[in-house]
DNA sequence: TTGAAAGCGCTAACAT
DNA sequence: ATGTTAGCGCTTTCAA
C-alpha cells in the first residue's frame, strides 16, 4: 500500500528515526547515509505523511483563516499576503469560509482548532462580547485583520484607520470643490467598518463646516446591488438635496452607484463624482476609473501572520493593540473638480 | 494541556473507545452513558484533534484543490460549488494556489498527497505529459475542471464546451450584423483554452462564409491588461481592419479592451462592441454592461466532486471522459446590433 | 453494550 | 552518528 518511513528505512537499511532525521534534521546525519536514504526516499517515491507528522509533532504547522466571504472581491490580495508569510515561515494556511454570516465565522474557531492550527488570522465580523466564551476556551493565538474587537479578551488587530481614511477622502472631495457630499454607508450593527467610516464622514463634514444631514445618507451591505439601490434611493431625493459627489463604504457600492446613474442618465463625473473605498482590481478596469482609498490588504495579511509567529515564540507580544496601517487616496477620474453646483 | 479523549473518558467514567463510540457512532452506545459522555465533553469543552483522527481513520475527509491563482476572478464562484458538495458529504477542502505556474501546479500534488487528501480537483493549466509521472505515482483520485488532459493517464473533467461555446459567441455576433470580427485569444500555448477557443472563432466564421484574417487576432492572457494591450495592437490596424466587434477569450480582457477604447475616444457599443467569455460578477458591474458567455463554474466545481465522492466508492467509474456543461449567452450592452460599417 | 489493546506514520528523548 | 522506545490522540478489532 502507501510507503512509509519504515518501507523507507528498510530499503536504506536504517532506522525510521534516521529516515526522519534526513527529511527534518539532515545535518545530524552522516553524508553517507543521508545519500543512501535519500535515494531509497526517490527508488520509493516516498512522501511523509503530513497528517501523521503533525500529531507526533504536535504541531500542524498551519495558520488558520477566517474570511467573510470567500467571493468578496478582496479575499484574493489578503490571502496571498497570508499565504506569502505563511509559506515563508513553512506553514500553509487552512481555509475557512463564514459566508458571511456571524454564525458560520463563530464555527471557524471550532474548526480550526479541531485542525490543530498554530494561530487564526480572523478576518471578518466585528469581534464582540458574544466571541468571549469561544475565546477563553480556544487557547490558540487570535489576530484580528480588516476588523476589531470590542470583545473583553483583547486581541491584536491590523487595518486601516477607517475613522482617518474617510475623513481623508472628504477632504479630498473639499478639496475638488464638493460641500454637498452624500455617502453610501455600510451596516451599522454587526461590523465596526460602518460605523467607524460615517463616523469619519461626520466628522470630516464638522471639520470643514459643512452641516450633517441625514437624508445625504443611505445605508446598504458593501455590495453592488446594495450600492445600486441605495443611489436610487438617494437619487429620489436629489432635487432638494443637490449633491455634487457621493462617497462610498466600499469600491463594490461605489461601482453600483455609477452604475445606477448611469442607468438614469447621469454622468460620472459630470453629473455627480463618485468616490469608492479599497481599491480593489476592479477600481482600475472600470469606466470612469474609480478614485478610492486604497486599503493595503496583502500588507496587512502579511502583518497579521507576522504578529502570529511573534506570539508564538514570545509570549503575550504586546496583545491587544490595533495597529493601523497605511491607507492612501488613489485618484483617477471619478471624481470631478469644481463641481457646477456647488454651494 | 490538550483535553484529549481520555479525559473525557476519565470524567464520565468509561473508556476512550466508547467516547470514540458516541463521537462516530452513537447509536452503538445505551442512551445513558451517551448522555454522560456528552455531558463531559461539554464540560470539558472537549474538541476532537481532527489530526489524529485522520491519522487513525486513516483518511483525512478531506479534498484537494489545486487553481490557477487565487486572485483570479472566478476562483470564488468555484470555490463555492466545490465547497458545497464536499460539506454536504463531510468533507472539507483543502487549497492550493498554483499562482498561474506550471511548476507550483505539479507542487499541488505533492502537497495534497502529503496532507493525505482522499482525491484531487485540478483547475489549473493543460494537464500535458509532463504531468505523468507525477500521476502515476499519485495513487489519488484526480478530476479535472476548467480544463483537460492530453496526458496518457486519461482524468476526468469537467468543462464547457469551449470550441462550441465559440462558435455560439461568433453566430451572436453574427445575427447582431457583424462580419467583421475581432479576437482577443488566450494563450496557444500551456493552455488548452486558449487554443479551443482561437478554433471556436475560426469554426464560427467559415460556417458563416466569412474569411479568417490573422490581422484580426491579437492574444493575451486572460488578464485586464494584456487585454487592453492587446485591444491597442487591434486597434492601430483598425483603419484597414474596418472591425466592427470584438470577442474576447476572457471577460477581464473583454472589460480591458473596452477600457482601451474609451481611452482612445471609442464608444462601446456605438463605435465598436465588445463581447466576453465567462460571465464573472464584474460582467454586470461595468458600464456598459458585459454581453458575455456564461460559464457555469458554481457547477462546474460540483460536479467535479460529485465524480470524485463517486470514483472513492464505485472504482473506476468511467474514468477519463470530458463532460461538457452547458454554457449560455448572456445579453447585456456591450453589443450592438446592426452596426454602421457592416460589410 | 463496553473495555482492552494494538496501531495509524511519524518524531523525539534517551541510549549506545 | 544511529538505533530503541515510547508516545501523539484517535479508531477499531477482538473479548468479555
Amino acid at each position: 500500500m502507501k510507503v512509509t518511513i519504515r518501507d523507507v528505512a528498510q530499503q536504506a537499511g536504517v532506522s525510521p528515526a534516521t529516515v526522519s532525521r534526513v527529511l527534518n534534521k539532515p545535518e545530524l546525519v552522516e553524508p553517507a547515509t543521508r545519500e543512501r536514504v535519500r535515494n531509497a526516499i526517490r527508488v520509493l517515491d516516498f512522501q511523509p505523511n503530513a497528517i501523521a507528522r503533525g500529531l507526533s509533532a504536535q504541531n500542524s504547522d498551519t495558520i488558520g483563516l477566517v474570511v467573510p466571504g470567500i467571493t468578496d472581491l478582496f479575499f484574493g490580495e489578503l490571502y496571498r499576503g497570508i499565504e506569502r508569510v505563511s509559506r515563508r515561515a513553512g506553514m500553509k494556511v487552512l481555509l475557512f469560509d463564514a459566508q458571511h454570516s456571524r454564525h458560520r465565522a463563530l464555527e471557524g474557531f471550532t474548526f480550526l482548532r479541531q485542525h490543530q492550527v498554530g494561530g487564526i488570522v480572523f478576518t471578518s465580523k466585528l469581534v464582540s462580547e458574544d466571541f468571549d466564551p469561544v475565546l477563553e476556551r480556544l487557547g490558540i493565538p487570535v489576530v484580528l485583520a480588516l476588523t476589531q474587537a470590542t470583545s473583553k479578551t483583547p486581541l491584536h488587530a491590523f487595518k486601516v484607520d477607517d475613522v482617518k481614511a474617510v475623513f481623508d477622502a472628504v477632504s479630498y472631495l473639499v478639496s475638488r470643490g464638493h460641500r454637498r457630499i452624500g455617502m453610501l454607508s455600510g451596516q451599522i450593527e454587526d461590523d465596526i467598518t460602518g460605523t467607524l467610516r460615517l463616523q469619519g464622514y461626520r466628522t470630516g463634514l464638522l471639520h470643514y463646516g459643512i452641516e450633517f444631514q441625514a437624508s445625504f445618507v443611505e445605508n446598504g451591505d458593501y455590495r453592488f446591488d446594495s450600492g445600486y439601490r441605495a443611489m436610487q434611493r438617494l437619487l429620489r431625493r436629489q432635487a432638494e438635496n443637490r449633491l455634487t459627489a457621493v462617497f462610498a463604504a466600499s469600491d463594490e457600492m461605489a461601482i453600483g452607484a455609477i452604475r445606477c446613474l448611469h442607468d438614469n442618465g447621469l454622468r460620472v463625473p459630470e453629473d455627480l463624482s463618485v468616490m469608492g473605498f479599497d481599491d480593489l482590481s476592479v477600481a482600475h478596469m472600470v469606466v470612469p476609473g474609480l478614485t478610492t482609498v486604497a486599503q493595503p490588504f496583502a500588507e496587512i495579511g502579511e502583518r497579521a501572520v507576522d504578529q502570529l509567529l511573534q506570539m508564538r515564540s514570545a509570549e503575550g507580544v504586546h496583545a491587544g493593540a490595533t495597529e493601523y496601517l497605511p491607507h492612501r487616496i488613489v485618484e483617477r477620474e471619478s471624481v470631478q473638480t469644481a463641481p457646477a453646483g456647488a454651494s
